[in-house]
DNA sequence: TTCAGGCAGTGACTTTAGTCACAGTAAACA
DNA sequence: TGTTTACTGTGACTAAAGTCACTGCCTGAA
């Protein structure tokens, strides 16, 4: 079994055999949702391949970009959710494909004591996800809306490793929880800055940027 | 000693020795600064009298309060700071006089294997503060700063125990990251509404509120 | 008792963001 | 190929929030 390989310098060999032993390897495709806000964490996700979206929505509609899950990484909300069987207050969705290894949330508890490698990546995950959440306040309530799109368009080409960004400015504004027009005209201003090109569907970053 | 009674239906007996033998009683008044951010975490806190009010500031000395940690409870930062020895992102001051256990770090690890009621007091306040932190950013996102203010209003009522707010509109604006004439105004607005009564430093929340 | 400093109220204005309406254009597909 | 649909651009307006400037008032220190 090849995937866990992945994992070889992070979790002691022990550990490895556990999870080659309890994990099931899940295939999704991109744009599928992998946990809605609501339900029940059943599993906890241990990202092999891709990257997972993670938003938070208002009670109409509205949406919000958090942060992102990259591969060799998980979820922290998953942990704290799963051990005490909470629903989940975020929503995960595909970016791309994604492959991951779903261990079930029972061992979580065990592993927690027993294997060194396993608390301090739960830990460093927590401690990550906590500071991106922090960011996320700092942008809403510290940054205008053309320096959060900025940031934004930034992450996402980091993200993806590319400067060819595919969204719609209608994508952009929900995940900014703002309007279509906002975003387009900022754009706009973006481009005749030299920062960037715009294309339908499509947005390409320029060394200025 | 009394103290750690406080703390009898949440850890198991063994642990609540080891809390009197390693923590040490630490009482702060009023307005101190328990931590700010940068600082290294060196010890974990456990409320025992008071509240400690938790915020986020940005380089030009705007800030944002992110919520309050009660009596019987801890700060889920300083968990996975303290873990690796990471500064920290937010400053705790004392809200009101403050007491609270504090428990030197290097024992964090070794509690967590060991005894099942500190690792899940630790989720549980982790899960906590995660949630606040999602609707801190739920009121940025999703709300306008007349809610919001409401909102605030309601948290610190219910965090004194008390319909009077001993407050400045200088210092609430401070707290939701706006400006004094903004608060000023969206406060007579809500007094007019009869919802509150305004005074020199102090508010009066009425029923309707 | 006076007076200086902190606090509150408010008018007038600017900036930022959101909304409405509509036009033009690219892509998709039948 | 022509038509439909989704995406983009933009003017005009409104709403929300922030800023500036000034006034008056309460209160605590001299």
């Amino acid at each position: 079994m090849e995937i866990a390989e992945k994992f070889k310098n992070v979790f002691e060999p022990e550990l490895l055999n556990e999870i080659k032993a309890k994990a099931k390897l899940v295939q999704v495709k991109e744009g599928d949702i992998i946990l809605d806000i609501g339900q029940t964490v059943k599993i906890i996700p241990l990202l092999i391949k891709g990257i997972l979206k993670i938003t938070r929505a208002d009670d109409y509609g509205k949406e919000l970009l958090l942060y992102y899950v990259h591969s060799n990484e998980s979820c922290a909300m998953t942990f704290t959710c799963c051990m005490q069987q909470y629903p989940s207050e975020i929503k995960a969705t595909a970016e791309s494909d994604v492959e991951f290894l779903a261990i079930p949330i029972g061992v979580m508890d065990e592993w927690l004591a027993k294997y060194p490698t396993w608390k301090s990546f739960v830990m460093r995950t927590i401690r990550n996800r906590f500071n991106e959440l922090l960011g996320t306040i700092d942008q809403l309530a510290f940054q205008k809306l053309d320096e959060r799109l900025v940031t934004y368009l930034k992450e996402k080409s980091k993200a993806t490793g590319s400067a060819l960004i595919n969204l719609s400015h209608e994508e952009i504004a929900r995940e900014l929880a703002s309007s279509r027009e906002v975003i387009s005209r900022l754009l706009k201003k973006l481009e005749n800055d030299n920062k960037l090109l715009l294309y339908r569907n499509q947005i390409k970053l320029l060394q200025a940027f």
